[in-house]
DNA sequence: CGCCGCCGCTTGCATTTCGCAAGCGCTAGA
DNA sequence: TCTAGCGCTTGCGAAATGCAAGCGGCGGCG
């Protein structure tokens, strides 16, 4: 077993220094934030009702208040919609976009490892299957088309 | 804008398929299970009072819960010390190890992101700059690497 | 063998968050 | 002016969380 960390639990950390996962998770650690944020990326949502309408079924006031912290901390941005200005457009940040590997990785570990009862269904248009090779063997082209298809759906 | 998901909201999923990260979060989308897994893959602990020891301060009924909950879904497993009998010896699974990733992307996202006061902390012994570095170019000869860092610290 | 200490874990209780349903203020359209 | 749809707030019961104390099991020591 050897050393474990270096230095052990030397490091103590006051207010300054605290893990970037911790942090991670502070702003997206939730079980509602992620799946807002694919429905912004693989469903094309932008629209609170739609992030109703989603088969988890948030209630309203928990979406509200995900919103709010996601424009808070920098990954969407609210802003009204042209076509109607009685609603709001939902889009992600390039801070937001950047989570999109986080959602991939979390795809294919749970496509590997946790059994669906009547298979997997699509988090994406398309096969989750396709798209787990290509997060394999094409990582980065992958990720290019997803952000591509972001705003030109 | 083409189809969103093929059939819409008209896909009404009964128990049987349920998106891949909904399921995944279902398993470590909780504020503390992930902070665990960090802490054996990353860490280097294995004993329940070294969890208690992190930063975060998880409080031990909560630990408890993570650790037969992930003991439950595969992602650790749980026993005797040889060395000590009293005591217990948390280790990943397959399953954890592949959890790898995520963690690595999250790391990268908030190392990106998130503004740290005072600089971010090691989450990793070693600096994160030069992981994230090579999570960019080296990808798989980092994550071989840290999974041979398992065991054999 | 009896005592003490460390170990993982449980229990009780106060606080916070969550989930559900109803309703409110606003804008668009007729 | 009236109606319908929009995003969001409010109230309240249920559940999860945080905190502190305590419990049974094993080890080590005299």
């Amino acid at each position: 077993m050897s050393k474990k960390s270096a230095g052990g639990k030397g490091a103590r950390k006051s207010a300054g220094g605290r893990c970037p996962i911790h942090t991670a998770l502070d702003t997206v650690g939730d079980r509602w934030s992620l799946l807002v944020i694919r429905d912004l990326v693989f469903k094309g949502k932008s629209h609170y009702r739609e992030f109703l309408e989603s088969p988890e079924k948030i209630s309203t006031n928990i979406l509200a208040n995900r919103l709010e912290k996601l424009d808070n901390a920098g990954v969407i941005t609210k802003s009204i919609d042209p076509e109607n200005a009685s609603r709001f457009i939902y889009a992600l940040t390039e801070k937001g976009r950047d989570l999109i590997p986080v959602l991939l990785e979390l795809t294919a570990w749970s496509a590997k490892h946790e059994p669906q009862p009547g298979g997997t269904t699509d988090i994406i248009r398309g096969a989750p299957k396709h798209l787990l090779r290509r997060l394999r063997s094409d990582r980065d082209a992958l990720i290019a088309e997803i952000l591509e298809n972001l705003d030109t759906p």
